[in-house]
RNA sequence: CGGGCUGUGGCGCAGUUUGGUUAGCGCACUGGUCUGGGGGACCAGGGGUCGGAGGUUCAAAUCCUCUCAGCCCGACCA
């Protein structure tokens, strides 16, 4: 491929509103380019690194007995009415209809499709299956975001297994395991297996790939010490115990005039430190006010509120709600005395006493509550995010927090959605068994991304050999010099006889603009050619990652620069 | 969904408060001369009607109304 003819539109200056590293760069060197808030157009570098990953997933899904599909990106409504999810995925699904009024949606993932295709399975000899494709799938995301991290429509791999046997389903989802662990690496990609939650789909083990990155938004638990990793949405830690002294002090109101939060109460009370409280959040779980307590200093986690509850669309009560459901304002909250409430309690709450808590009246707190003795708790659950610095709960050493973007996730999903699809098989005792699916995701795009995130300098982009867009680029200095462009020519023949993709470029361009493009676009050896040196029978050789220019004889060039390749690759 | 910010050539921006000639700058682009190993210089050019619609006015990028779009933060600390 020739520069001069290629569609590499680079910018020396990102776009004002790109925030993420991967977003300005891929901008930059002319990979991608926006359509559409969550809408990225793949330029002919992108699509090749796309394609590159793509290809990464295709060997290792194949590998562990993965038969490919392509399934419509767009589906009939019914289908998800009868996996009860055309409700449950809300706002985010993509909803349209067609001329004669029927709805359709366009599929965030396909286990209705796939499912639907499975109850062609018959018989227990035609199991175990993995089936998967990479297709387009399509979230309305409330907040596309950071280039390729978060968007509206991409590619993703998803596989599905069916098994008869739990035992099965046990054996697809470690060969994913095993094969994301080999993708992950074979792309450069640092991803650790992470406990997970398994969120709206249900299902029981659920494990996330992680990629270390300040542009992703997932947190991670991470203990060095025994390698416990967990999402902080499914997380835990050992707690220090609380020993409240026992001095006999039964419930009072007290006056808090303008006490309005935890701090302003321990400010207040000397014997109400944060530990001492009870925090009260009101939260509305599919329409229902639902309190949530926790301790004073802990935070509320969502994402455990809603799988605890298995709610599915979870929000905090607005200002009014609160005001008629408790008669007092966000402050002076408690769940004291409160009968017609659901009251989801933290389990560090359980066995507490002697605490402070609003008294719904505002400016109005109290104090000597007893957690058990004086809370109706309907449910006892864990619903506070573990912070960094706690003890690992395997290990007891201390957690740290790891910002990280998830760049894959395997769970198991069960015998849900066989079961309302209808898919089920003859055993060999001739009854009829409901198989049990795995469901496993590799954003693609995110994963460019990702790589992008963690293969930079202020440069540009410094793409691993396994994806890069193309392997060598050959910088001709002196376009016009017949020599220079002869052995240019040369060297990409036989570099893509060695089975290299390689760009010349062969721009009539300032020497400065063209290195400042290469570094730019990352390709992962250069080749420079120049008639200085080549007076001299030398041609220079560097790799992208190390910037480490060695020169090379004229003769023996190719075969020098190749076996530095090799020795990377 | 809440809050904030922003829409002016391909990219980055100024001009908007205090309406007033042909809307300006850098980069990129075209032609030319020179230059030729780290985004070079000079000369000459092309391209926008100021997100959209409506309104006020003799006059609107600038003021008003509506609308569309994008970005950031938040949506846990009651």
């Amino acid at each position: 491929m020739r520069w001069s003819s290629a569609f590499i539109p680079t910018l020396r200056d990102a776009p004002a509103d790109a925030e993420a590293v991967s977003h300005k760069l891929l901008v930059r060197a002319g990979f991608i380019r926006q359509l559409h808030a969550g809408h990225y157009s793949l330029l002919p570098m992108g699509l090749r690194v796309h394609e590159k990953v793509a290809q990464i997933v295709r060997e290792e899904m194949n590998s562990i007995g993965g038969q490919e599909f392509l399934l419509p990106a767009m589906h009939p409504a019914s289908l998800w009415k009868q996996s009860g999810r055309w409700d449950v995925m809300g706002d985010d699904m993509f909803r349209l209809q067609d001329r004669g009024g029927t709805d359709l949606a366009l599929g965030m993932t396909h286990e209705e499709v796939f499912s639907h295709l499975a109850t062609s399975l018959h018989s227990y000899k035609e199991l175990p299956q993995l089936w998967y494709q990479i297709q387009m799938k399509f979230r309305d995301e409330q907040r596309p975001k950071s280039g390729l991290l978060r968007v509206r429509e991409f590619a993703m791999k998803d596989s599905y297994s069916f098994d008869l046997e739990d035992s099965g389903l046990d054996r697809a989802f470690e060969a994913h395991h095993d094969a994301y662990v080999r993708i992950f690496e074979r792309m450069g990609l640092n991803a650790m297996p992470v406990q997970a939650s398994s969120g709206a789909m249900g299902g029981t083990a659920s494990v996330e790939f992680m990629v270390p990155s300040p542009a992703g938004e997932d947190d991670v638990l991470v203990c060095d010490s025994c390698g416990y990793r967990a999402n902080v949405e499914r997380g835990t830690s050992q707690l220090e115990e609380v020993l409240d002294e026992d001095d006999g002090t039964t419930l009072e109101r007290f006056p808090t005039p303008g006490v309005r939060s935890i701090a302003d109460l321990a400010g207040l009370e000397s014997q109400a430190l944060a530990v001492q409280q009870i925090k009260t959040m009101v939260m509305v779980l599919d329409g229902e006010l639902t309190l949530a307590l926790l301790r004073g200093d802990h935070q509320l986690n969502l994402q455990k509120l809603q799988d605890s509850t298995g709610a599915i669309e979870v929000r905090p009560a607005t200002t009014e709600e609160t005001l008629e459901a408790l008669g007092a304002a966000p402050g002076s909250l408690g769940a004291v005395g409160v009968e017609k409430i659901r009251v989801l309690a933290d389990l560090a709450l359980q066995g507490r006493f002697n605490m402070f808590t609003g008294a719904n009246e505002d400016d109005w707190h109290l104090r000597g509550v007893s957690v058990e003795a004086d809370i109706s708790v309907s449910e006892w659950t864990d619903l506070r995010e573990v912070e960094e610095g706690e003890a690992c709960i395997d290990c007891g050493a201390l957690l740290s927090v790891v910002r990280c973007i998830e760049a894959g996730h395997i769970f198991k999903l069960g015998r849900k959605y066989a079961e309302s699809m209808g898919i089920s098989v003859l055993d060999a005792d001739g009854k009829a068994q409901i198989p049990t699916m795995g469901s496993y995701g590799i954003g693609i795009g995110r994963a460019v991304a990702a790589i992008a995130e963690n293969h930079h300098d202020e440069a540009g982009l410094v793409w691993p050999m396994s994806v890069a867009p193309f392997h060598m680029l050959i910088t001709v200095l002196d376009v016009d010099d017949r020599t220079s462009m002869r052995i240019a020519e040369k060297a990409e023949t036989a570099f893509r006889a060695a089975g290299l993709d390689v760009l010349v470029d062969d721009r009539d361009a300032r020497p400065g603009v063209k290195f400042a493009d290469a570094e730019l676009v990352g390709i992962p050896f250069r080749l420079t050619i120049g008639a200085r040196n080549l007076e001299k029978g030398q041609i220079e050789f560097t790799p992208r990652s190390t910037g480490d220019t060695q020169m090379l004889d004229l003769d023996e060039c190719i075969e020098a620069a190749l076996k530095n390749v090799r020795s990377t690759k």
